[in-house]
DNA sequence: CTGTTAGCGCTTTCAA
DNA sequence: TTGAAAGCGCTAACAG
């Protein structure tokens, strides 16, 4: 590896002087930084990344982690994460969990080396099962910004990339209509955007146009503060639905374990159907894969934030931003749509 | 981030002290030790990795590069690249080219830097169609071990993987048949390990089962000193073929090339299939997508190759194995089958 | 305009 | 058994 020592020593001028002209620094004569980058030119000199990230305690990195590279919707997240970290000039690392809440621990040890300046993440199947996001929270704590996607939890402070899709929850009335569904149930969870709130007009509508009606009873708001678990077994064991709609990963991860504990045979006489990925879809019947249009615009969007979460820390701003943000966008919401 | 000197500090002693108690140093009292490594435990302490790389010259990091994360057999062998790399104690960094030449250059200047001890590398189309290998051989002068799969070229030297798989060929020939195709041509380059002498075997069976002959003027065989693109413009002149199976993806787009200069219709008048990935079967029609088994065992063998490689070099046993290897395993063939 | 120096976090001689 | 110091490649404050 061609080094500034070795430029330097070749050209009997100091290290300092090549770093300098290098970076055209006015202090260095036009002479001299013609010299110096046509020797750096002529050897291919490419500073060491190690050496800068060191130095400026950033690497220009970000790291991913992602339950499943092979699962179409996450690939297409991690193109998109691709595309925009390029343009944004950062290399991309990705680790993958395999759902397996351990290996997420570790990944995020792995990046806790100053591998990484960010970190964007959708969190294992396990995490979500066990309620436990302490490994996070962890992570949170330290000085390294912080973007989930697609699997998130109120119970972390940070940027969140969500979808949030009228037409795909309306779509997936029709589907299970057409496959025999009569009483479907949808549950949510509220916040303080209201996210989700497409998804349950989205309900609403496909109800009204498939079923010719719509009850209220059917759709089952959960509170941020109340007891998932609780409230969706009441909800089932009072409704007795025969299909369930989950706004998010979590709630249709509940269900199911829910389901089960009531010796409800899934899928024969209940069908889940999450809004997240395959994960959930895999244990619906028959299975239905919720398509996404957004994988890409999801990874755009999470490293827009990374980005300007981690700029803000660069540039001394993190006071004004930290409590700001957590506020006003913990939630993203992306391809939602009113009609 | 919580470094040795914090750790130092608290403790009241020397950083050398805390560093050697961290890697178990006889040199250090267990007293010591345990101090350092309660201490260690409770900020949770990592070593900084851009130090470590600095000092040891090692990064632990694997670059990938490929044409495009969303095609399927790519993101397979990605995959197994991760898994693989994960054992062995390695991060990955992927870049994808997009089919661009430019971009896979930028590639592989970004992974010049110290970034990575190795790299994985598919060629991007562009790379093939204008048989310019340039960039490659540069960074193959440099000291950084580089592992080609799929999209190889006997013009660089150094460890490869493709796949051989006499099935695949076979039911290619199937495929074509079904189709309505009547004249199939085989295009394979001959080396050294006769790769693709499976393939060539896959085309001859089945072209006795499937047209109960085998003319031996339909398939083409390439030395590696010949001209590629005037035997084939001669083979198809010759031959008339309406479909040919191409069993290296460079000889597909070459093929494709030439067709195209000779006013033949593509697809309707001559399908191309590549056996490489989808890239070539676009061309085809109808579009004929290669099915891979072996991607994820591709992955697997290409960090394994390239594991082999670092460690040869980091532990200075480079000289023996830089003529050695280049001989005798320049290709690892694959998922070969001699049914 | 150029050079010296210190320091980023770590390992590793060498000295005490 | 511990510490001081050098050095990996780079930048930048400070001196000349």
């Amino acid at each position: 590896m061609i080094t500034l020592k070795k430029l330097a020593e070749e050209l009997n001028v100091s290290i300092s002087t090549v770093s300098k002209a290098l970076n055209d620094s006015t202090e260095i004569s036009t002479e001299t930084i013609n010299k110096v980058k046509n020797l750096a030119e002529k050897y291919n000199y490419r500073p060491n990344k190690a050496a800068l990230s060191l130095k400026s305690n950033r690497t220009l990195t970000i790291g991913v982690v992602i339950p499943d590279i092979l699962n179409r919707f996450y690939s297409k997240v991690l193109s998109g994460i691709h595309d925009s970290a390029d343009k944004n000039g950062y290399d991309v690392i990705t680790i993958t969990t395999n759902e397996s809440m351990l290996k997420e621990i570790d990944s995020l040890q792995i990046l806790s080396r100053g591998t990484v300046d960010g970190v964007i993440i959708a969190m294992s199947e396990e995490t979500l099962n066990k309620n436990d996001y302490s490994h996070i929270k962890e992570f949170t704590m330290k000085q390294t910004p912080i973007v989930m996607f697609d699997r998130v939890t109120d119970k972390i402070n940070c940027d969140k990339v969500i979808i949030d899709d009228f037409d795909a929850i309306y779509n997936e009335v029709k589907s299970l209509k057409a496959l025999g569904r009569k009483k479907i149930g949808f549950i949510t969870t509220i916040n303080d955007l209201n996210v989700g709130k497409f998804r349950a007009n989205g309900f609403r509508k496909a109800s009204f146009d498939f079923f010719n009606k719509f009850d209220k009873n059917l759709i089952l708001r959960i509170s941020k503060n109340h007891d998932k678990h609780q409230e969706i077994e009441k909800f089932i064991k009072k409704n007795k639905p025969d299909a369930i709609i989950s706004a998010d990963i979590i709630c249709g991860v509940i269900s199911i374990n829910i389901a089960r504990n009531l010796n409800i045979k899934i899928p024969e006489n209940l069908s889940v159907v999450g809004f997240g990925d395959k994960t959930i879809s895999e244990y619906s019947f028959p299975k239905l894969t919720t398509i996404y249009q957004h994988g890409k615009e999801i990874g755009n969007r999470s490293v827009e934030l990374l980005v300007d979460r981690m700029n803000s820390k660069w540039y001394g701003l993190n006071k004004n931003l930290n409590t700001y943000t957590t506020d006003i966008i913990p939630t993203l919401t992306i391809g939602g749509s009113s009609k």
